[in-house]
DNA sequence: TTGTATGCGTTATCAC
DNA sequence: GTGATAACGCATACAA
């Protein structure tokens, strides 16, 4: 008979429920949930009623007991390669940002190139009941999706499929800006120009590294006037690259990167060295990441849109939730595109004849592109 | 009598539960309950049973029906400025991170400086029955929190207090990495030190401010030798900075910056002028991105751990829940500490006499602090 | 068109 | 210690 309540036990929330509405509003639980589901068949004047109720009571439905009866949880994973690699917080928010119009909730992720996280934030995934999962990782790490493949779960990715018939491949086309850099270079009058690669196992870096081959083809440079040197796309790597290229014979007037950690590494060894950008050698980047426009000079790079990818992403799970046939177009293309910024200029050769076009050319910060 | 089901409704999820687990180990759904949240109330060799079960069955607890029934989300939210500010991603990986080990989820959102969509976030927060946020946001947007004050949600901040007995504000301690930096530039030799502030109405600029008065102030330095520049935490701001201080005369031979990405925009204005760092004038930032390591040159910097901030974070919380007296030590440390790299020298006049200690001194890449 | 009743998967409250 | 059983808040099939 003590009065004595159970300390901190029976804190039930203080959110207004379904019924509670209904009886504010003078019918029943099923209509509330009808209104509040914009259904269509209830009679204007009591929807009126209900939604005054609705805004009276602050009444929010419960996701949980929603998910738990709809079996939809309405929450998508994200999994990056690492968060601190600035290409990636862009395209976390842009995604957040389209799931949560959606009324998606995102779980977010990154491997770090660590195998067990990985497989320990998948895990997570399908015990939260994700209702699809964008694989924003640029790698083969398929194995590491057999979970969620296993559990059919929808499934984007970037370039490299998962083995899953509900899964679907952004294309990103790396032809189209990487053909507008090599254009861009041979116009300012460049014959020899280096690539830096990323690891070749990864289909993302052969595909860059293809299209450089391509779009060198395409001008007519030979295979000894396009050197290539395989990286890491780190920063470090960078500075391998453009020691590599410093020693190549003859050496390259221009640098194109497989991405801008690897250009601002060059960019760190040719101010070391007193080698002028772009003056002495012209370097251009890949991605247009948010630094880009904050190193020394500032950097030409290729974009590839966090936004494009992440409204990319989405509408691929959309696709993929419609159950659109594996076979129709099961793939979506993302473009690329040069941003010239001021880390290309002519060739020193011809740098004097130039030089009056070139300045003017520099003051613009942001050449836009894409 | 059509056969014909329901196209794509019916879709109940392949999830094992638990009254299966239960039957498959013969004993009740409750036992498996017990088992799954670690009561030791269970007979051993029942529980071995149940946990064979569930390993077998591959069951995972439905995380909507728990939240259901036990009125808690797990669910974590954490509020920062903007994703694309370099200072943020680890915060949010490292808070994932510990989130995750206690099973939480935790929901992302980035005001960027908007009040309405920082509003749209923490609706979708109350609404997803959150049971803590981090607002890591270094401002004072308290009317913003009203709503997460008013569901008594607890709240857990930088430097300035939301006004709620469910709160708790971690204390950043400025002054250890200001004084700090003070006595390494005043150890090189250096009497005249500029100071790009951050904006003035925010507590945290007026904290690192007073910090670097109270610090210069030790080492007798006169007002008229430590100048200040009030600037706005960007890129762009940094370079009015230099721009302001390169007028200044005496101009001082040293800028200590509110935060690295005006350093960034320093560092940048005295490329373009030619005046080189640290040589003829040091620059030190604040936070230390992870961006700071690969400026021109490497950043010194204070370093303002991530980790540490989001680890303490998440420990607020956890008081908050255990429901700590708010009068006794609802705050929370968190340190600074000076990173020494490559952005600082002695100045120009006692340079000579130095130079080979300084030399020396470049060798090491990162001296580690904190 | 509206209301009633059932069930989603789990934990909590009882008896046993 | 263990097992029935009743919530949790909502959507929905079905009855009206």
């Amino acid at each position: 008979m003590s009065a004595k309540v159970p300390a901190g036990k029976k804190i039930r929330s203080n959110h207004v429920d379904i019924v509670q509405v209904a009886q504010h509003a003078g019918v029943s639980p099923a209509t509330v949930s009808r209104v509040a589901n914009g259904q269509s068949t209830v009679a204007k004047h009591l929807a009126k009623r209900v939604w005054k109720a609705i805004e009276e009571l602050g009444y929010t439905p419960n996701p949980q007991a929603r998910a738990l009866v709809s079996g939809r949880s309405r929450v998508l994973g994200l999994l990056v390669s690492e968060i601190t690699n600035p290409f990636f917080p862009e395209l976390m928010q842009s995604f957040e940002d389209v799931a949560g119009e959606h009324d998606f909730e995102v779980m977010i992720g990154s491997t770090n190139y660590n195998r067990e996280r990985a497989k320990l934030f998948i895990r997570r995934l399908v015990q939260r009941r994700v209702e699809g999962v964008a694989v924003m990782t640029f790698r083969a790490e398929s194995h590491l999706l057999d979970e969620l493949v296993a559990q059919d779960i929808p499934l984007v990715t970037i370039d490299v499929s998962a083995n899953s018939a509900r899964s679907l491949v952004l294309e990103v086309d790396y032809a189209y800006g990487i053909d507008q850099t090599i254009q861009h270079l041979a116009l300012l009058g460049h014959r020899r120009i280096g690539f830096a690669s990323g690891p070749l196992p990864h289909l993302t870096n052969v595909r860059r590294r293809d299209a450089f081959l391509n779009s060198v083809k395409k001008i007519g440079l030979s295979a000894q006037n396009t050197p290539i040197f395989i990286g890491d796309h780190t920063f470090e790597g960078g500075t391998l690259a453009a020691l590599h290229f410093l020693k190549c014979k003859p050496r390259p007037t221009a640098i194109v990167c497989s991405n801008d950690m690897m250009a601002i590494g060059v960019l760190r060894v040719m101010t070391e060295r007193g080698i002028r950008v772009p003056r002495e050698v012209s370097v251009v980047g890949f991605d247009d990441i948010h630094l880009a426009e904050f190193t020394n000079p500032p950097l030409t790079t290729v974009c590839m849109s966090r936004q494009e990818l992440a409204h990319a992403a989405f509408r691929g799970l959309e696709q993929l939730w419609a159950g659109s046939s594996p076979d129709s177009n099961n793939s979506i293309r993302v473009r690329t595109g040069l941003v010239i910024r001021q880390s290309t200029d002519p060739p020193l050769e011809l740098a004097d004849s130039l030089r009056t076009r070139s300045r003017s050319r520099k003051v613009k910060v942001r050449s836009a592109a894409i």
